[in-house]
DNA sequence: CGAATTATTATACGCTTGAATAATTTTCGT
DNA sequence: ACGAAAATTATTCAAGCGTATAATAATTCG
């Protein structure tokens, strides 16, 4: 049997290589599948390397977690931030990027699903957890105290707190009633729902589903 | 080395105590360090008891699921069943028995996490998961279907289908909020965002949220 | 161009896993 | 009370795991 055939790769690309594989296996196999073999295997490369990069298979794992996490942050705050309109156009944005691919997808659930399980258990993706959560609820906040403004309203701490919590949940339900069964809904019925649902909340005028016998 | 004590249960008895031990290990050290002989010791066994009783483990975490699963639907529908008031209040009671203990607890939602990633990767997990969330979305649309009409509404079929998304989206994300960090929460603050969310969003008047400056 | 260094492959090790089998104790029908 | 059947323990097994180490190929640099 003849020696397999070397490959150099530079050292961002390679670790991003065994990142993408990590993903690649988990989404495919799960976490219990995702063995450093199998890792390997699908990055195109023997076993032993993964330690020439990482440590261990759990910082490999954690190099994972948190690039799967900032990638998903980062789509819905950049959605906002090139939505060069007003607060309503921006917020909107954020949320109809949440719900749509690629952070609405059943890859990035089986993901998410797979570390999840992890943040109460090792204190690492307890941190990155925390951060990312923090990162995504201030920008919501955000975005909603512009939108409260621009409505003419003051609206009070509690209020900002309390509708971006309700917010951020109906974001994450429906994302995972998306990921989890896409099959079930259109391809933008999660996002409308959602839109509709967030501007009720608010207190906005619905748009399109008063009945035949309102009183 | 002396013999382990024979200790003998009966039937249903002795798999309830296996599948008890199975969540207690799952919650504690994840799927990953839930392992047979954990599970065994856990359960006050030896290894080889849990094939007298399942054909495999995986048969054995699929039951776990299943019972795990079962648990908090009937929690939510058995309370709004014995909330014998009007259908508002049956609803809210149902809203209220999902976002408050047991059902939102941090155990439950580490059992949920170890398990999810099983549902897209195991038939059996897909099936057990579709099942309940048939059976939960189900309960909801009658809940709220008899809350409208006791409004004197007379809601479409696409408002029920929409509401009711929406409605168990924010169930989950507040779910899943609450459980993850508890700590961040009020013990009954959750359960108020989403009743006073959910009226909101069917078009009910707000309930103490209003700014300073409306308009 | 050659030596030192680094990247990569290949192999080996110790441990844990789920499962299979054998041995032992209890229960139960007759 | 006894023997058959069932329940439980104890032991064993092969496979797979993450990791460590040694061998080899590519790169770098004086």
């Amino acid at each position: 049997m003849s020696r397999r055939a070397f490959h150099r790769a530079s050292e961002t690309e390679r670790r991003q290589d065994l990142i993408a594989a990590t993903l690649d296996c988990i989404a495919e196999f799960g976490v219990q599948g995702a063995t450093v073999r199998q890792i390997a295997t699908r990055a195109g490369v023997t076993g032993g390397l993964i330690r020439h990069y990482f440590a261990s298979k759990d910082q490999m794992v954690q190099a994972a977690y948190r690039e799967t996490m900032m990638g998903m942050t980062k789509a819905a705050i950049d959605a906002a931030d090139s939505a060069r309109g007003d607060a309503r156009t921006r917020l909107r944005s954020f949320i109809v990027a949440n719900l749509t691919p690629p952070v609405t997808d059943p890859r990035t659930l089986s993901l998410w699903a797979g570390f999840i399980g992890h943040v109460r258990l090792d204190p690492v993706f307890g941190a990155i957890h925390k951060e990312n959560y923090l990162v995504f609820r201030q920008a919501l906040e955000t975005l909603l105290a512009d939108f409260l403004k621009e409505m003419g309203r003051v609206p009070s701490a509690a209020e900002c707190r309390a509708q971006s919590i309700a917010i951020n949940g109906l974001i994450d339900g429906l994302w995972i009633e998306g990921s989890l069964a896409a099959d079930m809904f259109d391809e933008t019925e999660l996002a409308q729902v959602a839109l509709r649902s967030v501007e009720a909340m608010l207190g906005l005028p619905t748009g399109g589903l008063e009945d035949t016998n309102k009183g």
